[in-house]
DNA sequence: AAGCGAACCTGGCTGC
DNA sequence: TGCAGCCAGGTTCGCT
């Protein structure tokens, strides 16, 4: 589920109950995800205080004040529900299921100000991790990471030199998360669309010196930073299994111009074609052959 | 060495 | 209605 504007969402959704509070009690309900928990991970966490909160690509970085930074990634279908101590909450209503009812819930963080966190993961494809904040580039989940899409450095002129010699179909160059880091299997679909560009063509193509392979590597840029712009201002798309933080609403407003319209018209004005569904590297891919060169 | 397919795990939907 | 089969937003591993 989560590419990076669904994880930029839950960030933000987590901020207000954990920033500067104090981690009082963690539940862990099971002795891994995708992968074991850390060594001693419940006693490393309790006491902290939660110094601030960040994303790098699809993973929550949880800054604490023992120096140590908790890492979260969320798979498949790892979501947090948050219920706010004290007064103004009434957990449950209509949104979701009280923490601990479900067999998937498997963390919980019971924060200062009364708030309660809840991690549920039914696949179990996401991970918790704790390294120290000084090694965190270094360390194994990041030390290989591609460049941020919404950062300064990404560019035409990047995209050229990280595909040069790419002989994998672009689709697959753009899901690489050791080239740029944070697109997933919708979004790249949506940013192909947008940019005119076939997923089937090889990545390498785009960093030709020749034609007009720069200004499409050009707009390629652009189209992934307008597509990951828009879905994190739309509060994170919502498909199935997805809700945002605090259970809100708005989950099924999102629509994609090509993800999971198998069938349906081409969505570029005057354009012909139909949107068409085709498996690369085991994925399902969203295009239209019309438009999409 | 890059580039594939399989594997990890559960739940929901489709079609017989 | 029941159940088998297929599909899902991600990442890693192992084989060419």
């Amino acid at each position: 589920m989560p590419e990076l504007p669904e994880v930029e969402t839950v960030r933000r959704g987590l901020e207000p109950a954990m920033a500067g509070q104090r981690l009082l009690r963690v539940e862990q309900r099971r002795k891994d995800l995708r992968f074991p928990f850390p060594p001693h991970f419940r006693e490393r966490l309790e006491g902290q205080t939660v110094t601030g909160l960040s994303r790098r690509a699809k993973y929550l970085v949880i800054n604490l004040s023992s120096d140590e930074v908790l890492i979260m990634h969320l798979g498949m279908s790892g979501r947090f529900t948050v219920e706010m101590g004290g007064e103004n909450s009434t957990p449950g209503e209509f949104h979701y299921e009280i923490a601990g009812t479900s067999p998937h819930d498997h963390v919980v963080f019971h924060m200062g100000n009364g708030a309660r966190i809840t991690y549920n993961d039914p696949r179990r494809f996401g991970f918790m991790d704790l390294v120290p904040s000084a090694s965190l580039a270094q360390s194994k989940h990041f030390r290989a990471m591609g460049i941020e899409p919404l950062g300064n450095s990404l560019d035409g002129n990047l995209i050229q030199i990280l595909f040069a010699h790419k002989k994998a179909p672009l689709k697959a160059a753009l899901l690489d998360q050791r080239l740029i880091a944070g697109l997933g299997n919708i979004y790249v679909c949506e940013a192909l669309h947008r940019a005119g560009l076939s997923p089937k063509r090889l990545a390498g193509t785009l960093a030709s010196n020749r034609g007009h392979m720069k200004g499409k590597a050009e707009h390629l840029a652009s189209t992934i930073r307008d597509v990951l712009t828009e879905a994190v201002q739309a509060g994170g798309s919502s498909l199935r299994d997805y809700a945002q933080t605090d259970g809100s609403l708005g989950y099924f407003q999102h629509r994609f111009g090509v993800y999971d319209r198998e069938g349906e018209k081409c969505p570029t004005v005057s354009c012909p074609g139909a949107i068409e569904r085709i498996v690369q590297s085991g994925r399902s891919t969203f295009y239209c052959k019309s438009c999409q060169k």
